[in-house]
RNA sequence: GCCGAAGUGGCGGAACAGGCAGACGCACACGACUCAAAAUCGUGCGCCCUCCGGGCAUGUGGGUUCGACUCCCACCUUCGGCACCA
């Protein structure tokens, strides 16, 4: 043996790992399983640090879970449609799928240079015609279970991604991939019904015990449930006409002195139409319904209104109040109509003020006396109904039921709950994606395509002379096809699906991956599903978490899974930062998981990224602690080889003393404290930290022991390789061969600690005079606590401290410290 | 604005259930080895003082407690999410 050689090292397991399928797993019901996934990722072609770290997270825990004896599947794949495949088509002129293909087998490399543990295979590419054929007939299902509809609406479209985006996929206004402004356009589109899920999406995240807090409060706020009223307006100039309206405060419904529609209501025409007003509203309502998303919400965007002409009349007072339309008015929620109860709503009071409206107060807080004219901000709060005619002096809280109430017995409205949450749009005016099965026939109207015509296969040939590769659209061939129900001739639909829909499943294809009667076998994911832990980054927490979570439920109901949630507990990883900034090549801040690998070995970068930090905060990513890494893993590999140097030179001394108990009593402390810190509270930083002291004290043992123990030694280090085996197996591996043990290291037991073994006889312990430390005492273990105090008062130190002072209070926590409180 | 998380040495971070604040690592200083350097090994390392002792310290100010990084109240700062959702 000679220096510390990690590309040698790590190539030669690597290798093995590889020819042997080391990391296969089969479905064995006797054994208990864990799914140990980490998110897969795009097939960039690029290997960065989030992905090092989230592989890295991954694998020490199903290294880890293999040796504690679960039958571990820990799987992995690739998210392979999307857009960057598109731009880097048309930048090389290579085709797409030859891109990604080539990425994909780049990126494999790359991570088989990590030394993650994957059952390679499982794995599954996304953009392969014997997956979106599932991705496909997952699709139909829905369809078929109506929760895919076809409508045309105002939706969010990327002028620079020329495509639309779901609601999720806009972040404040922008396109979440290329951060371009989002404008919206009245198309036809698909989408799939999840808000017929809101209310299952949004109780379930109490089974979620295991789930980031956080990631939990997103989702709920996405979902957005509030309970109120839904309540009928009639129109004065209209009879025959309604308009109905969502409030959550029906308490609040003697206070209304105005309506507002939003301009795409389906009434604004037929309001203004033929009045002296409607050139002006219309040209005002198609100059809101051409700005972007974020012009018409921005907070600086005043609040515009103008009059219809007409007026509703309150259900309850008969009084009659104008309607005017708003830009500040969603068509997407609610019913697209809000009441103005400007007394009591901060939005209706600056309109109100803003257009001269009338402010009147229905709800006085207790104690106090609002009046209209002084008021300055809204009363938002609750308080004592007025001006409220039966419902006088009603609480207002319980206003809210009897006010509904009153209102389902007139027939004028109903207790309604409403989601923030909208339909998932999941049509893509792009290439690179799963067809919809879709046909359409002019006889027989929107026709699915037969199960067993699946996949609709995506035409490989495309177009790469212009800058962009031309959507589904514009290729012929593609469009024409026959009808399956009459035969005729008919039109492909040409829009394919978002990618997240391929990765709503993916973790259940994992189970059954070459099957081919269905998405997977029910008997397959009925035994690995759900994922057990589940690891990625929280920019995910609305997108795919909760696409994932209704595909999952949507299978449960269809009886293809038992699975009412797809990931049981679920890890969100914080960023890689450098020098306080993300990673980015503009910044010039870049360190990339290749070069760590090449300077100082897969090893060494794996556990400077889970020292550096706990796995959900971020991490600073610090050259000098790679450094420091490195020369631990050194520091291991020279004690490794000394230590055989030494054992194959002579015997050693057989006794077994202090310095020899002391020894063991470490290894035996740092088993339990390294197993507690990985299985209980993935704080893998303070387990490495744990190996690190044990390291130190195999250290000072050889240096402070002239003769040493060899059977002692060679156990402790026999215990610190396999504690170190799950996040550095190569170095691990080759040291269990070193020493000449047998098998795999990834294939050993994990190490278990004897609670007899960390007993130790005597304790020191503080001495506190009024909170103070003051001295030190060292007492046997089992001393009472009364024999704590009385060793305490014996100390030299505080008995010169205690002269002339009274004892008022003897505190005594054995094994920890004794407190005296005096007085004078 | 609303919701959430976090503030601990020069730095990354420890402190499991209120009990010795700063484990482990980095940086730094000194010593050993060396012709020298690197590597390695060892020692020290929160701040302050009148330094055998003591005081002050976990964002700030209060509180509870024998005892608070930990619990309660108010505030400040940073980061993240939502952003006219009626």
């Amino acid at each position: 043996m000679s220096g510390y050689n990690p590309a040698e090292i790590e190539e030669r397991w690597q290798s093995k790992w590889l020819t042997e399928d080391a990391f296969r797993s089969e479905k064995d019901p006797s054994r208990e399983k864990y799914y140990v996934l980490e998110m897969f990722p795009y097939p960039s072609g690029k290997l960065h640090m989030g992905h090092m770290r989230v592989y890295s997270i991954g694998d020490v825990l199903a290294r880890f879970l293999r040796m504690r004896g679960y039958n571990v599947i820990h799987p992995m794949g690739w998210d392979a449609f999307g857009l960057p495949a598109e731009n880097a088509a048309i930048e090389n002129k290579v085709n797409p799928s030859v891109w990604t293909a080539q990425n994909i087998e780049h990126m494999k490399k790359q991570q088989n240079r990590l030394g993650v543990s994957y059952d390679w295979k499982r794995e599954v590419n996304t953009s392969a015609p014997d997956y979106y054929r599932w991705s496909q007939w997952l699709f139909l299902l829905m369809h078929e279970r109506d929760l895919a509809y076809k409508k045309k609406a105002g939706v969010n479209w990327c002028n620079d991604c020329e495509t639309v985006l779901a609601n999720e996929q806009v972040e404040k206004g922008l396109c979440w991939r290329c951060s371009s402004v989002v404008e919206t356009r009245e198309l036809e589109q698909w989408f799939l019904k999840i808000t017929d899920y809101a209310e299952r999406l949004l109780n379930d995240l109490n089974l979620l015990e295991d789930w980031p807090e956080r990631v939990k409060i997103m989702q709920q706020h996405w979902i957005g449930r509030s309970e109120g009223a839904e309540i009928s307006f009639k129109i004065r100039e209209f009879p025959e006409e309604e308009i109905r309206t969502f409030t959550t405060r029906p308490d609040t419904l003697y206070g209304v002195t105005y309506m507002v529609l939003a301009p795409e209501h389906p009434l604004v025409n037929k309001l203004v139409e033929g009045t002296e007003r409607e050139q002006e509203v219309l040209q005002f309502v198609s100059k809101v319904r051409q700005e972007s998303e974020i012009d018409r919400t921005s907070e600086e965007a005043p609040k515009v209104g103008l009059f219809t002409g007409s007026h509703a009349v309150n259900p309850v007072s008969g009084e009659e109040v104008p309607i005017l339309v708003g830009n500040y008015v969603l068509i997407s929620y609610g019913t697209g109509a809000v009441m103005g109860v400007p007394a009591h709503d901060h939005r209706d009071f600056l309109f109100a003020k803003k257009h001269g409206l009338p402010i009147r107060v229905v709800i006085q807080p207790e104690g106090e006396n609002l009046a209209e004219e002084t008021m300055e901000e809204a009363y938002v709060d609750p308080g004592v109904m007025v001006n409220s005619g039966p419902f006088d002096g009603t609480d207002s809280l319980e206003g809210i039921g009897k006010v509904t109430a009153h209102l389902e017995k007139e027939g004028l409205g109903s207790y309604r709950i409403t989601y923030r949450l909208r339909d998932w749009l999941i049509s893509r005016q792009r290439y690179w994606g799963a067809p919809i099965p879709i046909i359409y026939c002019d006889h027989c109207g929107t026709v699915p395509v037969p199960e067993e015509e699946l996949p609709v296969e995506l035409p490989l040939e495309v177009e790469l002379s212009g800058n962009r590769v031309p959507s589904l659209a514009h290729i012929p061939e593609f469009i024409q096809t026959s009808c399956p129900l009459c035969g005729g001739a008919a039109r492909r639909e040409t829009d394919t699906m978002d990618t997240f829909i391929c990765s709503s499943w993916y973790f259940m294809r994992f189970a059954s991956p070459d099957y081919t009667e269905g998405p997977f076998r029910a008997e397959d994911v009925d035994y690995w599903m759900p994922v057990d832990q589940y690891i990625g980054g929280i920019e995910h927490a609305v997108l795919h978490l909760l696409y994932a979570r209704f595909f999952t439920k949507v299978l449960y109901d269809a009886g293809m899974t038992g699975a009412i949630e797809p990931f049981s507990r679920l890890l969100a990883q914080g960023m890689v930062y450098k020098d306080g900034a993300k990673m980015s090549k503009s910044k010039g801040n870049v360190v990339t998981p290749d070069e760590i690998v090449e300077k100082y070995g897969a090893d060494t970068g794996r556990l400077f990224i889970l020292f550096a930090a706990p796995p959900e905060k971020d991490l600073d990513w610090s050259d000098q602690g790679v450094e420091g890494c490195h020369r631990f893993l050194r520091r291991i590999w020279r004690l490794i080889d000394e230590c055989t140097a030494q054992f194959a030179a002579g015997n050693g001394s057989p006794a077994i003393g202090e310095a020899e108990t002391e020894l063991q009593r470490s290894a035996h402390g740092a088993i339990k404290k390294v197993s507690f810190d990985i299985e209980e509270r993935f704080n893998f930083n303070t387990a490495i930290s744990a190996i690190m002291e044990l390291v130190n004290a195999l250290y000072a043992y050889r240096q402070s022991q002239a003769e040493q123990n060899y059977a002692v030694l060679q156990e402790v280090l026999e215990q610190t390789i396999l504690l170190l085996a799950p996040f550095a197996p190569h170095l691990a591996e080759e040291a269990w061969s070193v020493l000449g043990l047998q098998g795999s290291v990834h294939e050993q037991k994990w190490p278990s600690y004897d609670p007899q073994m960390l007993v130790v006889e005597e304790v020191e312990i503080v001495a506190q005079i009024n909170g103070k430390v003051r001295g030190r005492i060292t007492v046997p273990a089992e001393c009472s606590e009364e024999e704590l105090i009385a060793a305490a008062m014996e100390n030299d130190r505080v008995k010169e401290l205690l002269e002339g002072k009274e004892v008022v209070k003897t505190i005594a926590v054995p094994g920890r410290l004794v407190n005296l409180v005096v007085r004078g």
